[in-house]
DNA sequence: CCGTATCCCGGAGGATACTG
DNA sequence: CAGTATCCTCCGGGATACGG
């Protein structure tokens, strides 16, 4: 467990990977779908998780570059993790004060 | 997902329900199965799962004192996510430097 | 035993300016 | 466009001392 723990530590590396869960995205589209981090704190996370192995970085040699992060098997098998956090934020909604 | 990140944020806090898991368990049981974390930091993030009904908190009028927490129905159904971040990180250990 | 009251620190994360 | 480089703020969490 504190292994998973680990991995998805931080404010938002959870919500990057469900962005990526629904396909590779661009530097700027996940900014854009998080509701836009500091690109400091998104670099920081995004490299995080690339030397963890959970997701690659792909830069394609154009101009303007285009940099694409996409999940490994393992980065697309934390799946079962989000899905049971989804599960029970929805059957579990905040309880009145 | 929000809402599960939200209660289980924290350093402590998923580790707090996985040890009540096996059963209610008393403050300072709570200390030294954990690590001993400060006790300021335990009674914090208690207090904030007590608030979110995740578990209950139960004062026993004797000398000296003792409080035992147990977690409720919501806080036990936690076990879901917290089985499928078991199960993840067994099943993918730390990649090689 | 089970806290509360203070004080303190490191580091995640943000703001801003700049670059290949 | 996708970062880097700097600087700064905030606060979770620890250390210590004390209280019911």
């Amino acid at each position: 467990m504190e292994r998973t723990l680990k991995v998805l530590d931080g404010k938002w590396t959870t919500l990057i990977v469900r962005e990526l869960l629904s396909g590779p995205k661009r530097f700027g589209e996940l900014r854009t779908a998080l509701g836009s981090p500091s690109a400091k704190t998104l670099t920081d996370r995004l490299r995080a998780l690339e030397h963890q192995r959970i997701l690659t970085r792909t830069v394609h040699a154009e101009v303007p570059p285009r940099v694409v992060y996409r999940l490994t098997e393992q980065g697309e098998s934390l799946s079962e993790v989000l899905y049971a956090m989804l599960r029970w934020g929805e059957e579990h909604p905040p309880a009145e004060g």
